[in-house]
DNA sequence: TAGGAATATCGGGAAAAGTCGATATATCTT
DNA sequence: AAGATATATCGACTTTTCCCGATATTCCTA
Protein backbone atom coordinates (compact mmCIF):
# COMPACT_ATOMS: atom_id res chain seq x y z
CA UNK A 1 0.00 0.00 0.00
CA UNK A 2 1.46 3.20 -1.20
CA UNK A 3 0.31 5.90 0.56
CA UNK A 4 1.86 8.69 -1.63
CA UNK A 5 0.55 6.53 -4.74
CA UNK A 6 -2.33 7.05 -3.35
CA UNK A 7 -3.33 10.58 -2.17
CA UNK A 8 -1.41 11.59 -5.58
CA UNK A 9 -4.72 8.97 -7.20
CA UNK A 10 -7.30 11.02 -5.19
CA UNK A 11 -5.42 14.64 -5.61
CA UNK A 12 -8.18 15.32 -8.42
CA UNK A 13 -11.77 16.43 -8.62
CA UNK A 14 -13.01 13.96 -11.48
CA UNK A 15 -11.65 11.22 -10.10
CA UNK A 16 -12.52 11.52 -6.26
CA UNK A 17 -16.27 12.35 -8.41
CA UNK A 18 -15.62 8.82 -10.01
CA UNK A 19 -15.36 6.99 -6.32
CA UNK A 20 -17.80 8.81 -5.08
CA UNK A 21 -20.23 7.41 -8.46
CA UNK A 22 -19.07 4.01 -7.89
CA UNK A 23 -19.80 3.73 -4.29
CA UNK A 24 -23.63 3.63 -5.16
CA UNK A 25 -23.36 2.67 -9.38
CA UNK A 26 -27.52 2.09 -9.10
CA UNK A 27 -28.14 5.83 -8.47
CA UNK A 28 -25.52 7.40 -10.60
CA UNK A 29 -25.77 4.95 -13.79
CA UNK A 30 -28.33 3.43 -15.94
CA UNK A 31 -28.59 -0.31 -15.74
CA UNK A 32 -26.29 -1.94 -17.46
CA UNK A 33 -26.49 -4.66 -20.17
CA UNK A 34 -24.02 -7.44 -19.83
CA UNK A 35 -23.25 -7.74 -15.85
CA UNK A 36 -24.41 -6.49 -12.51
CA UNK A 37 -23.41 -3.45 -10.71
CA UNK A 38 -22.22 -6.00 -7.50
CA UNK A 39 -20.17 -7.97 -9.15
CA UNK A 40 -18.09 -6.12 -11.26
CA UNK A 41 -19.13 -2.59 -10.66
CA UNK A 42 -19.48 -0.07 -13.94
CA UNK A 43 -17.49 -0.25 -17.50
CA UNK A 44 -15.88 2.26 -18.42
CA UNK A 45 -18.02 4.47 -21.59
CA UNK A 46 -20.98 4.62 -18.28
CA UNK A 47 -18.26 6.51 -16.51
CA UNK A 48 -16.52 8.43 -19.26
CA UNK A 49 -20.10 9.48 -20.18
CA UNK A 50 -21.06 10.77 -16.75
CA UNK A 51 -17.39 12.81 -16.03
CA UNK A 52 -18.09 14.49 -19.58
CA UNK A 53 -14.19 13.67 -20.66
CA UNK A 54 -12.59 12.22 -23.43
CA UNK A 55 -12.25 8.35 -23.28
CA UNK A 56 -9.09 8.53 -23.19
CA UNK A 57 -8.60 10.51 -20.13
CA UNK A 58 -10.83 8.42 -18.37
CA UNK A 59 -9.44 5.23 -19.55
CA UNK A 60 -6.04 6.85 -17.69
CA UNK A 61 -7.76 7.82 -14.50
CA UNK A 62 -9.36 4.45 -13.70
CA UNK A 63 -6.26 2.56 -15.10
CA UNK A 64 -4.64 5.64 -11.81
CA UNK A 65 -7.15 4.79 -9.42
CA UNK A 66 -6.83 0.68 -10.13
CA UNK A 67 -2.77 0.85 -9.39
CA UNK A 68 -3.08 2.94 -6.45
CA UNK A 69 -4.96 -0.21 -5.33
CA UNK A 70 -8.64 1.59 -4.64
CA UNK A 71 -10.43 0.06 -7.54
CA UNK A 72 -10.48 -3.06 -8.88
CA UNK A 73 -10.95 -3.94 -12.80
CA UNK A 74 -12.80 -6.64 -14.05
CA UNK A 75 -12.59 -7.50 -18.09
CA UNK A 76 -15.64 -8.99 -19.29
CA UNK A 77 -16.12 -9.70 -23.08
CA UNK A 78 -14.81 -5.96 -24.67
CA UNK A 79 -15.94 -3.98 -21.61
CA UNK A 80 -14.07 -3.43 -18.37
CA UNK A 81 -15.43 -2.87 -15.50
CA UNK A 82 -14.42 -1.48 -12.25
CA UNK A 83 -15.68 -1.36 -8.86
CA UNK A 84 -14.22 -0.36 -5.46
CA UNK A 85 -11.81 -2.19 -3.33
CA UNK A 86 -13.84 -1.27 -0.22
CA UNK A 87 -10.62 -2.74 2.07
CA UNK A 88 -8.36 -0.65 0.81
CA UNK A 89 -10.33 2.35 1.55
CA UNK A 90 -10.87 0.75 5.12
CA UNK A 91 -7.02 0.01 5.27
CA UNK A 92 -6.57 3.91 4.22
CA UNK A 93 -8.74 5.29 6.84
CA UNK A 94 -6.91 3.07 9.44
CA UNK A 95 -3.28 4.24 7.99
CA UNK A 96 -4.70 7.95 8.63
CA UNK A 97 -5.55 7.15 12.27
CA UNK A 98 -2.81 5.51 13.50
CA UNK A 99 0.32 6.00 11.07
CA UNK A 100 0.51 9.35 9.00
CA UNK B 1 -12.90 21.11 5.03
CA UNK B 2 -11.76 20.98 1.63
CA UNK B 3 -10.96 17.26 0.73
CA UNK B 4 -9.13 17.87 -3.14
CA UNK B 5 -6.90 20.32 -1.19
CA UNK B 6 -6.51 17.96 2.03
CA UNK B 7 -5.19 15.51 -0.98
CA UNK B 8 -3.04 17.64 -2.86
CA UNK B 9 -1.00 18.51 0.04
CA UNK B 10 -0.21 15.11 1.37
CA UNK B 11 1.08 14.35 -2.01
CA UNK B 12 4.66 14.92 -1.64
CA UNK B 13 6.55 12.86 -0.20
CA UNK B 14 8.18 15.62 1.96
CA UNK B 15 5.20 16.70 3.25
CA UNK B 16 4.21 13.30 4.60
CA UNK B 17 7.72 12.89 6.55
CA UNK B 18 7.12 16.16 7.91
CA UNK B 19 3.74 14.98 9.09
CA UNK B 20 5.47 11.91 10.63
CA UNK B 21 8.10 13.90 12.41
CA UNK B 22 5.68 15.99 14.21
CA UNK B 23 3.15 12.94 15.52
CA UNK B 24 6.69 12.44 18.03
CA UNK B 25 8.73 15.76 17.88
CA UNK B 26 10.85 14.92 20.81
CA UNK B 27 11.52 11.37 19.10
CA UNK B 28 12.64 13.50 15.36
CA UNK B 29 13.58 16.71 16.89
CA UNK B 30 16.26 18.30 19.38
CA UNK B 31 15.45 19.84 22.14
CA UNK B 32 13.27 23.29 21.17
CA UNK B 33 15.08 26.62 23.23
CA UNK B 34 11.86 28.77 23.65
CA UNK B 35 9.09 26.21 23.91
CA UNK B 36 7.94 22.95 24.74
CA UNK B 37 6.95 20.25 21.96
CA UNK B 38 3.26 19.28 22.89
CA UNK B 39 2.34 23.34 23.38
CA UNK B 40 3.36 25.01 19.90
CA UNK B 41 5.02 22.22 17.98
CA UNK B 42 8.42 22.49 15.83
CA UNK B 43 10.02 25.70 14.42
CA UNK B 44 10.37 25.98 11.29
CA UNK B 45 13.94 25.77 11.16
CA UNK B 46 14.71 22.72 12.73
CA UNK B 47 11.78 20.77 10.46
CA UNK B 48 13.98 22.86 7.52
CA UNK B 49 17.08 20.93 8.65
CA UNK B 50 15.73 17.45 9.00
CA UNK B 51 14.04 17.74 5.72
CA UNK B 52 16.95 18.98 3.72
CA UNK B 53 15.68 21.35 1.51
CA UNK B 54 15.95 25.35 1.45
CA UNK B 55 14.21 27.24 3.95
CA UNK B 56 11.34 28.66 1.17
CA UNK B 57 10.50 25.62 0.00
CA UNK B 58 10.23 23.89 3.82
CA UNK B 59 7.99 27.44 4.65
CA UNK B 60 5.61 27.13 1.54
CA UNK B 61 5.26 23.29 2.73
CA UNK B 62 4.47 24.27 6.14
CA UNK B 63 2.21 26.73 4.55
CA UNK B 64 0.25 24.24 2.60
CA UNK B 65 -0.20 21.48 5.01
CA UNK B 66 -1.29 24.38 7.07
CA UNK B 67 -3.94 25.94 4.71
CA UNK B 68 -5.08 21.97 4.21
CA UNK B 69 -6.28 22.62 8.11
CA UNK B 70 -3.65 19.51 8.72
CA UNK B 71 -1.08 21.81 10.82
CA UNK B 72 -1.31 24.88 12.88
CA UNK B 73 1.20 27.34 13.66
CA UNK B 74 2.05 29.83 16.46
CA UNK B 75 3.65 32.63 16.23
CA UNK B 76 6.31 33.34 19.14
CA UNK B 77 8.69 35.72 18.65
CA UNK B 78 11.00 35.58 15.91
CA UNK B 79 9.73 31.99 15.50
CA UNK B 80 7.10 29.99 13.85
CA UNK B 81 6.02 26.70 15.31
CA UNK B 82 4.05 24.60 13.21
CA UNK B 83 1.90 21.10 15.02
CA UNK B 84 -0.62 18.67 13.80
CA UNK B 85 -4.33 19.11 14.45
CA UNK B 86 -5.07 16.25 15.40
CA UNK B 87 -9.13 16.72 15.21
CA UNK B 88 -8.48 16.98 11.08
CA UNK B 89 -6.43 13.78 11.11
CA UNK B 90 -9.74 12.24 13.02
CA UNK B 91 -11.90 13.88 10.33
CA UNK B 92 -10.13 12.97 7.35
CA UNK B 93 -10.08 9.18 8.12
CA UNK B 94 -13.99 9.26 9.21
CA UNK B 95 -14.34 11.45 5.52
CA UNK B 96 -12.72 8.60 3.90
CA UNK B 97 -14.59 5.72 5.94
CA UNK B 98 -18.05 7.15 4.86
CA UNK B 99 -17.43 9.40 2.55
CA UNK B 100 -15.48 8.81 -0.47
C1' DT C 1 17.62 52.69 15.36
C1' DA C 2 20.84 49.45 13.08
C1' DG C 3 22.03 44.95 12.59
C1' DG C 4 21.05 40.26 12.90
C1' DA C 5 18.18 36.15 12.93
C1' DA C 6 13.90 33.60 11.58
C1' DT C 7 10.42 33.26 8.44
C1' DA C 8 7.62 34.53 4.33
C1' DT C 9 7.05 35.77 -0.32
C1' DC C 10 8.37 36.35 -5.18
C1' DG C 11 10.04 34.97 -9.77
C1' DG C 12 11.67 31.38 -12.49
C1' DG C 13 13.28 26.95 -14.60
C1' DA C 14 12.52 21.96 -14.54
C1' DA C 15 9.58 18.12 -13.83
C1' DA C 16 5.06 16.11 -13.38
C1' DA C 17 0.12 15.91 -14.13
C1' DG C 18 -4.02 17.07 -16.93
C1' DT C 19 -6.18 16.51 -21.09
C1' DC C 20 -6.81 15.91 -25.80
C1' DG C 21 -6.94 13.59 -30.64
C1' DA C 22 -5.16 9.84 -33.14
C1' DT C 23 -4.06 5.23 -33.26
C1' DA C 24 -3.54 0.47 -31.54
C1' DT C 25 -5.47 -3.63 -29.44
C1' DA C 26 -9.00 -6.78 -28.04
C1' DT C 27 -13.31 -8.82 -28.64
C1' DC C 28 -17.70 -9.60 -30.70
C1' DT C 29 -20.71 -10.35 -34.72
C1' DT C 30 -21.65 -11.70 -39.18
C1' DA D 1 -11.92 -12.70 -42.41
C1' DA D 2 -14.08 -7.91 -42.01
C1' DG D 3 -16.26 -4.53 -39.77
C1' DA D 4 -17.99 -2.66 -35.52
C1' DT D 5 -17.51 -1.58 -30.70
C1' DA D 6 -15.04 -0.91 -26.21
C1' DT D 7 -10.90 0.07 -24.15
C1' DA D 8 -5.89 1.13 -23.91
C1' DT D 9 -1.87 3.49 -25.29
C1' DC D 10 0.83 7.17 -27.59
C1' DG D 11 2.40 11.84 -28.67
C1' DA D 12 1.71 16.55 -27.92
C1' DC D 13 0.40 20.62 -25.67
C1' DT D 14 -1.06 23.17 -21.47
C1' DT D 15 -1.32 23.74 -16.63
C1' DT D 16 0.29 22.70 -12.14
C1' DT D 17 3.69 21.35 -8.87
C1' DC D 18 8.46 21.13 -7.27
C1' DC D 19 12.19 23.48 -5.68
C1' DC D 20 15.51 26.93 -5.89
C1' DG D 21 17.89 31.70 -5.08
C1' DA D 22 16.95 36.36 -4.08
C1' DT D 23 14.50 39.59 -1.60
C1' DA D 24 11.09 41.28 1.76
C1' DT D 25 9.12 41.22 6.30
C1' DT D 26 9.01 40.67 11.18
C1' DC D 27 10.90 40.74 15.50
C1' DC D 28 14.70 40.80 18.74
C1' DT D 29 18.77 42.96 20.83
C1' DA D 30 22.63 45.98 21.36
Amino acid sequence: MDQLEIFKALSNKTRLQILQWLKEPEKHFPPQEHAAFDEVGVCVGQIQQKAGLTQSTVSEYLSILQKSGLLESTRLGQWTYYKRNEEAFAALSNIIKSEI
